[in-house]
DNA sequence: GTAGCTTACACAATCGATTGCACTTATTTT
DNA sequence: AAAATAAGTGCAATCGATTGTGTAAGCTAC
């Protein structure tokens, strides 16, 4: 009885725990005396215990509680009867032990705290408890080290399902390989990996990045820069080629000086970029950028330096933000479907976890739509 | 070894699985072939692998892992040197169940996706993971409801501690004492529980106000006004009463009508709000918001009908979410710690998971510091 | 009335790590 | 040199739910 203690609480460490063993036994009087501990502490109702009491065997009882066909109606009843009113709760961890498989689904995100990502978040948590799983969270901070960390901590803690959204810098995918290997679903979403044959739900950031283009020069925009990422990420240079081919079919010849690229695209750096462009010799008259942070710190610049938005340098920016409604002028971007996208994603993974291995389409990739909602800060014409 | 494969897959439902059993073996014709699921799946190396493999027990390998004392350098060592080779990594649920002890630790806030709470959880993350362990998160949407359900959820999956934000709605708070009643540490984080004597972590929502306000009336303000919460959740009531106090000390006497409560503050509400107070017939000169979305939507509003800010309104917010420094003017802000908060909360219930149960100041409250970020919603004085 | 089938349940193994205790060698003590 | 102690390992139980298989009782059919 008195090793209990020590298992329950594992805080001590070997020494103090096995110096006990050994004789200084009066270690015990620097800890609180046992039934502190336990006097409060309830132990949960197991299967055995309603065994017990009913006179039935726990495998009875296991599955009555799942309605499996050869328990009769009658032990169902009473099963589920006494199971409620002593409270009984199955142990999850036991079940996911036999099982091999728990209800945690992994997320592995940049950045919690970023308003796209914490949509994202929230709808997956929404999606993944209705359907009974958790959401275990983790954050690489942009840090490729970071992402190999957590998809290990994710991997030990056997995770049912993994959702990830790659770091900035992240480039090469074999940290993902073990789950892979092990049969856990594997789904990324927004940032995704261009050599890995998985699952992926994505928007069409060529097309977004196109539009968005297209829209500044169709308000009479000439000269028009890009803020952009790391160009190894997918959402990066799709949005980049997207901007590209709106500038060739409309004849404007692309301009280098004028196509940024931004390592995390804060609001310090959209500043900066932004003085960098309105210091040079021949100025952009429009900036699409790859996020809202990096356009708003433009326009907070623009502004501070006098330079007129639209009219001198109309500004589109990406994700939708809140921020964009906030911003004078308001700023033009292109809606991101973060919660939609959330759900989308852990839906996916847990019809993979649940065994229907084929997509509706039959296809790997999921595509969201967006569209672009304008605002001041982009319309030059009433 | 066929029904290994039902095990694993566990997606048929009993009508298919038992039928199987029961004569229709046609069924198996439907599914796909049972090395098509089995080919690629690795099974992960235990701990009685090794024991084979080196001809010891597992029991020492276990110890061995641990640096147990009992256990030979030498053997350590070499046990050491295969686990690495082999890329052993132990089954975490089954140390999990052995024990009664996860690493996971719940967290139940009202949103995930706002500022403040998603800095929170981002705190809350991080330090959670430098120390091993995992974070599940799930939000109430405010909702009493989804607070039981979710706490039910997070107690079924043996949160080995639990860190809340109450939801808007909650008042009562027996849906945490199955915590409780099982040892789990449980801390509460902001908004907290009035009637249960445990573990909290918050700022002193009192003074914060009593500054915001003060500010206000030193700023020359003599009608201020104010958006509050729900005032059974002590952040609200606190932050009122202190507005309360700083009218008082300064011999302004409280208008009733001045004093607006709101239901989630967001950002229609807070339109709404100002709408209200500016069509009074003696409108404030005034507002302290318990929180920024209210206040940015109040700034908004007022602007939109020629108001000016400072000058007729001065305006100061709560939390210093990033639009505080978009909108026009300036918004000023009681500073929110998140990340800290998020970090010592996880800290302090992790002390309580490994079993210091003796807080630094004795005692089981919290109080991180705030501070006033003046900006030009409210410096009506250069 | 007996072979054959169903129904309804129990038994025992299993998932993988942990740990109390027993047990065998070394080492020290008296 | 005998006895006591320490060091190092192994055995087997344990955590709690799940599930393949065994089996007794009841039922049907010829």
């Amino acid at each position: 009885m008195v090793f209990w203690f020590f298992e329950k609480k594992q805080a001590c460490n070997y020494f103090v725990l096995y110096g006990l063993f050994y004789g200084k036994l009066s270690v015990l009087n620097f800890l609180q005396p046992m039934d502190d501990h336990q006097k409060n502490i309830k132990k949960p109702i197991t299967i055995h215990d309603l065994a017990r009491e009913m006179n039935i065997s726990a495998s009875t009882i296991s599955r009555a509680l799942k309605g499996h066909p050869s328990i009769s109606k009658k032990t169902i009843k009473k099963v589920e009867q006494i199971a409620k009113e002593r409270g009984y709760r199955p142990n999850r961890l036991a079940a996911s032990l036999r099982r091999q498989q728990t209800t945690n689904i992994g997320v592995l995100v940049p950045w919690i705290n970023r308003p796209f990502i914490s949509d994202l978040i929230s709808g997956a948590e929404k999606a993944s408890r209705e359907q009974g799983y958790n959401v275990i969270i983790s954050q690489s901070n942009d840090s490729y080290e970071n992402e190999i960390d957590n998809a290990k901590a994710l991997l030990d803690s056997q995770v049912c399902g993994l959702i990830v959204s790659l770091a900035m810098e992240t480039k090469e995918y074999d940290h993902f390989t073990p789950f892979l290997e092990n049969g856990t679903p594997l789904v990324f979403v927004d940032r995704v990996p261009d050599t890995l044959d998985c699952y992926k739900v994505v928007i069409d950031n060529f097309s977004a990045g196109f539009n968005a283009t297209k829209h500044l020069i169709e308000q009479g925009c000439q000269r028009i820069a890009h803020f952009g990422g790391a160009t190894h990420q997918n959402v990066y240079r799709d949005r980049l080629k997207g901007y590209l081919e709106a500038l060739k079919q409309h004849n404007i010849p692309a301009d280098e000086s004028l196509i940024l690229q931004g390592k995390v695209l804060s609001s310090e750096e959209g500043a900066n970029l932004a003085r960098h462009l309105l210091e040079l010799e021949n100025p952009p008259d429009g900036i699409f950028s790859a996020n809202d942070t990096a356009a708003v710190s433009a326009i907070q610049y623009a502004k501070s330096i006098g330079v007129k938005i639209p009219e001198e340098l109309a500004i589109i920016g990406f994700n939708d933000d809140p921020v964009c409604q906030i911003i004078e002028p308001q700023l033009s971007s292109v809606v991101h479907p973060a919660l939609d996208m959330g759900e989308n994603t852990v839906n996916l993974a847990l019809n993979l976890i649940k065994g229907n291995n084929e997509q509706a389409n039959g296809s790997k990739i999921t595509t969201l739509e967006t569209e672009l909602v304008l605002r001041a800060s982009s319309l030059r014409k009433k």
